[in-house]
RNA sequence: GGAGGGAUGACAGAGCGGACGAAUGUACCGGUCUUGAAAACCGGCGUGGGCUUGCCCACCGUGGGUUCAAAUCCCACUCCCUCCGCCA
């Protein structure tokens, strides 16, 4: 949630700030408006209940006096009052209310470093690391073997099931059988006990309640994308990141126990709405699957660093694993509800020609602390908001994608990373499987 | 699933219709004392909101209700503990 009272303060500079983001300047003076008529409103509320409490005290001490013609009489003035007061709080509820629903549908501020621009097409491109690029090697030209799609090679060494996996739950659910799943289970491994050091390992629920999704900005804006267990009350969690910014909703953390770092490896469930009929073919978008996520709480001098140092834990991922990565300045139009400024990581996936998304490093500013009432007090006694920051490391249906289609042989084997061996029992050979 | 007990400030723990935003203890932050520390003593010490910055309002698990007045009474829900049943 945006902060009203720096709206307040500063009306223009947060609308010109927000116009960038396509918040129209009509909407915020909606907003400013609602403000204005719901403090109103609160002060004569206000002063009606201190006048219903006064006269409350009147009574008990006329009461104690044993004065019951004034204990009855003021009562009866107080009661008047009462259905005054009654009408007046409804109005400061109905519109607070409507204040607030208007208020959670706003994005966050953008950082400055944010580009303009309206879609993923906008975004720009910070740089690119390639295996042997530190010793001067031009970019990769991969061979005519790893020019072969994942879902062709997990079909050819029957290592990704897609169809077994649309049998069971409809399609984009994938399914990984034999040494594809140990894959699987061997990249998470590898990634929690790299973040070990600094970051305390979590494994929260897959499934969150209502106010939950609400405190990272997930809810009520993008409902849609999704999956909801509504008999329950529950939504299934569309990334790590929403357990792990509410372990500490509603709590006063002192300042000298931050940062605390968090990382789990959780499912991910993502309808993907909007993206009906895109990039459908194997595992390039799908409605399940597995990510390392790395979090911080901390003050607003330390954001900068645990940005930074999420973001050198991802790529040091991608690098142990010799993969060809880019990094990305999301633009205005791409960067997601809540953040104020995203690094994208995308790794290269030869096989299929393309860039694809793996991990997305963001900063929230105090935008998801002050939804989820996360709070530090400072040595000197101050109660502050905290600063959230997040980073995936990594999402792996699309790791282990590129991964079998950069590392696969000549012979149609796939060789994979030596750095992984310890989590494969030694074996970093996959072939086709003959049962 | 059944029966009982509980939820109050950082923690422990009183309060069970009126002067209670809440006793007391611990912790914490000052100060006195001390060569220094400890002890002792003195003072301070919840969060949010509004405005006329000194006051007012809200908050005692959550949501309703009763009352002139609710931490306190009533109803529902959530969570925790104990026992029984069932179960991976």
């Amino acid at each position: 949630m945006i902060n009203l009272a720096q709206l307040r303060r500063e009306p223009e500079a947060v609308k010109a700030a927000l116009a960038r983001r396509g918040v129209s300047a009509v909407t915020m003076d909606e907003i400013l408006a609602l403000d204005v008529e719901h403090r109103a409103l609160l002060q004569e509320d206000e002063r009606l209940r201190a006048e219903i409490k006064e006269l409350s005290r009147q009574v008990g001490d006329a009461r104690r006096n044993k004065d019951n013609d004034t204990a009855e009489t003021v009562s009866q003035t107080s009661r008047e009052l009462g259905e005054r007061e009654r009408t007046a709080n409804d109005a400061v509820e109905r519109v607070g209310t409507n204040l607030n629903d208007k208020l959670l549908m706003i994005p966050n501020v953008p950082d400055p470093r944010v580009p303009d621009g309206l879609d993923e097409g906008d975004n720009v491109e910070l740089r690119q690391w390639w295996a042997g690029m530190d010793e001067g090697a031009p970019f990769p030209t991969y061979a005519e073997h790893q020019r072969v799609p994942h879902w062709e090679i997990g079909t050819e060494l029957g290592i990704l099931d897609m169809e077994s996996g649309a049998k069971l739950a409809g399609s984009m659910f994938p399914l990984y059988r034999g040494a594809g799943s140990r894959l699987l289970r061997a990249l998470g491994s590898f990634s929690l006990d790299r973040q070990l050091d600094d970051y305390e390992e979590l494994r929260p629920p897959s499934f969150a309640l209502t106010e939950t999704m609400m405190a990272t900005g997930h809810l009520p804006k993008s409902a849609d994308d999704m999956y909801a267990i509504e008999r329950d009350g529950l939504w299934a969690i569309p990334t790590g990141e929403v357990p792990l910014t509410s372990m500490r909703r509603g709590e006063i953390i002192d300042e000298a126990a931050l940062p605390v770092r968090f990382t789990a490896q959780t499912a991910c469930f993502r309808r993907e709405a909007g993206a009906a009929g895109k990039d459908t073919r194997g595992l390039l978008r799908v409605h399940e699957f597995d990510k390392v996520e790395l979090f911080a709480y901390c003050t607003p001098d330390q954001a900068e660093d645990a940005h930074a140092d999420i973001l050198r834990r991802a790529e040091e991922l991608l690098q142990a694993l010799g993969l060809t990565y880019r990094l990305l300045n999301l633009c205005t139009g791409d960067l997601g509800t809540a953040s104020a400024y995203t690094i994208d990581l995308e790794v290269f996936s030869p096989g299929v020609d393309r860039w694809l998304e793996v991990s997305s490093v963001s900063w929230f500013r105090d935008y998801q602390a002050r939804r989820a009432s996360v709070r530090y007090r400072t040595a000197e006694g101050k109660v502050e908001l905290v600063h959230t920051v997040n980073g995936s490391a990594l999402g792996w249906s699309r790791v282990w994608a590129a991964v079998v289609e950069t590392y696969r042989q000549a012979d149609g084997t796939v060789k994979l990373p030596d750095v992984l061996a310890p989590y494969l029992g030694g074996d970093t050979t996959i072939r086709p499987r003959t049962s």
